[in-house]
DNA sequence: GATTCGGCGTCCGAAAACGGCGAGTATTCG
DNA sequence: CGAATACTCGCCGTTTTCGGACGCCGAATC
């Protein structure tokens, strides 16, 4: 069962996406990659959504620092492991890719890890904005370096 | 929805297997390809489980020729041209694998035709026993030559 | 800074391998 | 001489393998 909704922020409006008993997607709008929910229901009350819509309503409003969600996305093992480290980085904080690349025992493959972060199906919540080059630049967000610039200023930095 | 349950025939235990609304699997006991029906659900009353078990049931007992039954076999559209036309092959008659490759208008296919013929999932009702080789011979058969050549004896052949 | 280069997982396309064949020769036996 | 069997070779869709390109990097060099 797939069921989706839309929730209305700062940055625009977010895509929600669910397989019925967790959180599966969380995606901007980005005319490119318009991702297709044909076929699908719309549902703002099943429960992985509603508790998602409330907690990011949170979050946005400044209330909230850290998500209690179920959330289940789907990739392959090395990606799996860079995504469950990535909600490992504290609120307001920033790791570079190399270090990231560090804690899953992989050190050289920072790059894989951008690939991986760039493949992050639940962004915001998985929060692979808070991943930044070495040297401090942004380097790329999927849904565009104003949007991570947004959402690390929100957090309170630079 | 996947549902299953088993049928003991005269060439041993078979595997149906269904999508909930028709019969997507007719799969024999093979030691090397045991179908995994895990996470599913066995139920013998389901509609096309429960008319596909008393049809097969007559078709072994020898009361019945042809069978009506709603089948989804899952397949290329190679494949599905294949399958579709294994089923106007009657009851109690043979095809060369040369001939079923000019009935789909693809007369130089022939051996293509037998690897599809490989892999019908609905084994006996889609009766891919029925082909053999230009020459008379059996050939091949998934579920073993023994099976084959008990089917097309049972259906009054050689 | 700007450029170069090595490292890493993934994606994608091309190429090769693989059969439940069949027709055409060659070979073998009565 | 036939007829039956063994081999060879082309066919064709599918699967598997392989190599190259790519990207949300980072360190070294210029």
């Amino acid at each position: 069962m797939n069921v989706f909704c839309y929730f209305q922020s700062p940055i625009g409006r977010l895509l929600l996406t669910s397989d019925g008993t967790a959180l599966t997607g969380l995606h901007m709008e980005v005319s490119r990659k318009a991702q297709s929910t044909e076929g699908w229901k719309e549902d703002r009350m099943l429960a992985p959504l509603s508790a998602t819509l409330q907690q990011l309503a949170e979050y946005f409003a400044g209330t909230r620092r850290n998500f209690d969600l179920p959330l289940r996305p789907q990739g392959t093992v090395f990606q799996q492991r860079v995504w469950r480290e990535l909600i490992e980085i504290p609120y307001g904080q920033t790791w570079s890719y190399g270090e990231l690349a560090k804690r899953i025992d992989n050190p050289s493959a920072s790059r894989a890890v951008g690939l991986a972060n760039g493949r992050n199906p639940i962004s915001i919540l998985v929060p692979c904005h808070r991943v930044i080059g070495a040297d401090g630049s942004l380097t790329g967000y999927g849904g565009g370096l104003e949007r991570k610039q947004w959402l690390l200023a929100h957090e309170g930095l630079h």
